[in-house]
DNA sequence: CGCATGACCTACG
DNA sequence: TCGTAGGCCATGC
């Protein structure tokens, strides 16, 4: 398994993180392409899985393009820590336990407003 | 510098 | 809907 690494390019990945408004979603590859990082969404995932629980990081509002929960490949507590609390921000998720990445997905504001 | 790995993505059947 | 295959590139050894 890979192990934490310089922050430089984290560092980018976990401030557009940070910019995602509650109830609101972004996929990896829009995380990425934000933080400059285009076509890089592994990067993401692995970015936030070297993140620090007490980074204040929302990682539960980045899903993957199926909109769909991608922890459950081997990480404890699987997906349902981030479907409870996406649910918490009033996120509806379908029985495929999937949700809409229509209805949700975030769309990053025009600049100079944050 | 080369090799292996990865909370992914898209395409195809 | 599911599985397979190829690709993307930063990071660690």
């Amino acid at each position: 398994m890979k192990e934490a690494a310089r922050p430089s390019t984290y560092e980018r990945i976990y401030a557009v993180v940070r910019r995602i408004p509650p109830g609101r979603v972004a996929t990896y590859g829009d995380v990425a392409r934000l933080a400059g990082l285009p076509r890089q969404a592994r990067l993401v995932g692995y970015a936030l899985h070297a993140a620090p629980e007490g980074a204040r990081l929302p990682w539960h509002r980045v899903v993957n393009a199926q909109g769909r929960l991608s922890l459950g490949r081997g990480v404890s507590g699987g997906e349902l820590p981030q479907r409870f609390r996406l649910e918490k921000e009033r996120v509806v998720f379908d029985q495929s336990g999937r949700l809409s990445l229509e209805t949700y997905r975030w769309k990053r504001p025009p600049r100079r407003s944050q």
